[in-house]
DNA sequence: CAACTTTCTTAAATAAGTCTAACAATTTAT
DNA sequence: ATAAATTGTTAGACTTATTTAAGAAAGTTG
């Protein structure tokens, strides 16, 4: 019954909104999460009642809402790698914050965990590169930019 | 009548499988397609009745398959944002082959054509790195692999 | 050219995720 | 403590993408 198989990218997305707001408000509403997700609140109803049956949140009708154990196992690991991802897009791609904020939304739910250690790996790699050879943003976006 | 809404990450996987295909054989059928995406003809039959509405694709029931123009430009676009994910994945993160090119396949819809480019030049500039500064791929693996 | 095989289409079903609208529960303020 | 406002739920509809099953069209072969 505890099946361990892969969420979808919206259940994900929904764990990780309670994450982010039971750290802010110790718990989670409806209208909360709604806000956060930019979608109506009678979607995140039926987004509970299925994440509720994965054992993934704790909720009773018209209650609050917290992460069980193994709820907050992947709402971490999935923000963990949004920000892995998003600091790649940001400061190595050089995207706008919204821009990489997105990006990161969409390819948190694509990569595991391995290949987002190997893009924070990279990241950091690139940037001790950056320094030691006194690479500044302008040539560095520059590089980026050539035409292929 | 003629959109240039952004299509789904199905329908753009279909337009990039007939360019495949064309490629080939000159033309697309069905079956190849289903084969190539791994769905039943039926799927296929119901993607092209959306495909041709959009005016992506040439079609008559029954009958072969080819890209309009307009298909072909979005077709050629998603595999080059393709290749560019697949060489990162593959060759810098040292991803499996297969691993490398299902990441590609997902992240292909969720990047724009300008952070394809980027990542294209990032990939290589970090390869000029790696030779000049003659770094084995086996001392950039453990690099990759630090735990964080 | 008739029978068989393969390819293709249609229709109906399923699944996930969203929305609107109506109603219920809870909270706030008077 | 009741009226009003806010928050939450349910039901039904819609969209996208897929499947299975049945049958039609096209192609192949004896």
């Amino acid at each position: 019954m505890n099946n361990k198989q892969k969420l979808t990218p919206s259940l994900e997305n929904y764990l990780e909104a309670i994450l982010f707001i039971e750290t802010k408000n110790r718990v989670a509403r409806v209208k909360d999460i709604a806000d956060h997700l930019k979608v109506q609140m009678s979607s995140v109803t039926v987004a509970l009642k299925n994440l509720k049956e994965k054992d993934l949140v704790k909720y009773e009708k018209n209650s609050f809402i917290i992460l069980t154990e193994k709820g907050k196992v992947i709402a971490v690991n999935t923000q963990k790698k949004h920000d892995i991802i998003r600091f790649f897009m940001e400061n190595i791609l050089k995207l706008s914050p919204p821009e990489a904020d997105r990006t990161a939304c969409e390819i948190e739910h694509i990569i595991d965990m391995e290949t987002a250690k190997k893009i924070f790996n990279c990241s950091n790699y690139i940037n001790e590169v950056k320094n030691k050879s006194g690479i500044i943003d302008e040539k560095w976006e520059q590089m980026l930019n050539t035409d292929i």
